[in-house]
DNA sequence: TCCTACGATGGACACAGTCCAAGTCAAGAA
DNA sequence: TTCTTGACTTGGACTGTGTCCATCGTAGGA
C-alpha cells in the first residue's frame, strides 16, 4: 500500500492526512466496503473527515485506476483496491460477501460478432451469484 | 403481451387500469426502462397514476418473475420484461443504450471450483461495455 | 347490487451521492 | 525557516432514487 502512495505522489497528488487514511483504509483482499464503511473506517483514525473527502477521494482512485468501482445489488457501490489483477466477483445471494474471482477462459471471445450489434467492445463484467459457505 | 396479462389474472392478480398500463409499456424487445420512465409512459395514458404504484407493481412482476431488474450503472433500476429468454446485456459507455444479448459456451462452467470458495453458485450475470455504432 | 379485502394514492421519509462557498494547509519559493 | 498560494477539506444544502404508511377507492365475488 505504501507503493500505492509512492504511485500517486509521483502523479502529483498534494498528500494530505485525509488520503492517506482513506488509502491506507482500502489496503487489502477482498476488501469491498462502501463510501460509507471507508468513511466510518477512515473516522477512527482521523475523527474529523467529512463525507465529501471520502467521496472526492474514492472518485479520484478510480480515475486514477487504482481502485475498481463495484455495484452488485442495487445499493451503494462498493469500492474495489484489486485494481492491478483482472478479476470478477462471486456474491452471497443471502449475506452480500463479495469474493474477488478468476474465470478462465475468454469471456470477451464468448460474444459472437453478430450479437455484438455493430458495438465495439471492450470489457465484461461477470457477478457469480450463490450461497456462501456459512448461508448454506 | 396480453399473455402476459392472463398469466398475472391466473396468479391471482387483482386486475386494475394501473397495472394493466404498467405492463403495456413494459412491452417490447429491447426494453430497459428506469421506474421513473415508466412512470412516465404510464402517466401518458393514465395521468394520475403515482409513483408510489409504478414501484409496487414493477416489484410484484419482478417477484413474480415476469421482469427482471437490471443495474449497469450506479443509477437508477431498469425494468426489463424479456424474463422468458435467458440472455445478458451490452451497454454502450457513452449513451448507455442497453442491447439483450446471448453469450456462447457455458458461463457457470468458467469458474473452476477451486475459486469458489465452498460456494454454491446457480447464476452468472454478464455486462459487455463498448461504444455502441452511434457513438463511433 | 352490495361488501370488503386488496390495491392506489401522495406525502413524508430514508439513503446514496453531489455541489458549493468558505476556511485550511502541503509543499515549493525565497 | 517563513511565506505564499492554489489545491484540498469541510459541513450543510441539495438531488435523485426508492420505501413506508395512513387513508381512500374499487375489482370482483356473494
Amino acid at each position: 500500500m505504501s507503493d500505492l502512495l509512492e504511485r500517486l505522489r509521483g502523479r502529483g497528488w498534494r498528500m494530505t492526512s485525509q488520503r492517506r487514511v482513506v488509502a491506507e483504509v482500502l489496503d487489502g483482499d477482498h476488501v469491498h466496503l462502501t463510501a460509507d464503511e471507508v468513511h466510518a473506517r477512515a473516522a477512527r483514525r482521523l475523527p474529523e473527515i467529512s463525507r465529501a473527502t471520502v467521496y472526492n477521494t474514492l472518485g479520484e482512485l478510480v480515475s486514477l485506476g487504482e481502485v475498481i468501482e463495484v455495484t452488485t445489488d442495487g445499493r451503494a457501490k462498493r469500492y474495489d483496491p484489486n485494481a492491478h489483477h483482472p478479476h470478477q466477483h462471486l456474491v452471497c445471494s443471502r449475506c452480500g460477501t463479495i469474493r474477488d474471482v478468476r474465470p478462465t477462459g475468454n469471456l470477451l471471445a464468448d460474444l459472437p460478432a453478430e450479437e455484438r450489434f455493430g458495438f465495439t467492445v471492450s470489457e465484461v463484467e461477470v457477478t457469480y451469484r450463490g450461497l456462501c459457505p456459512s448461508c448454506v
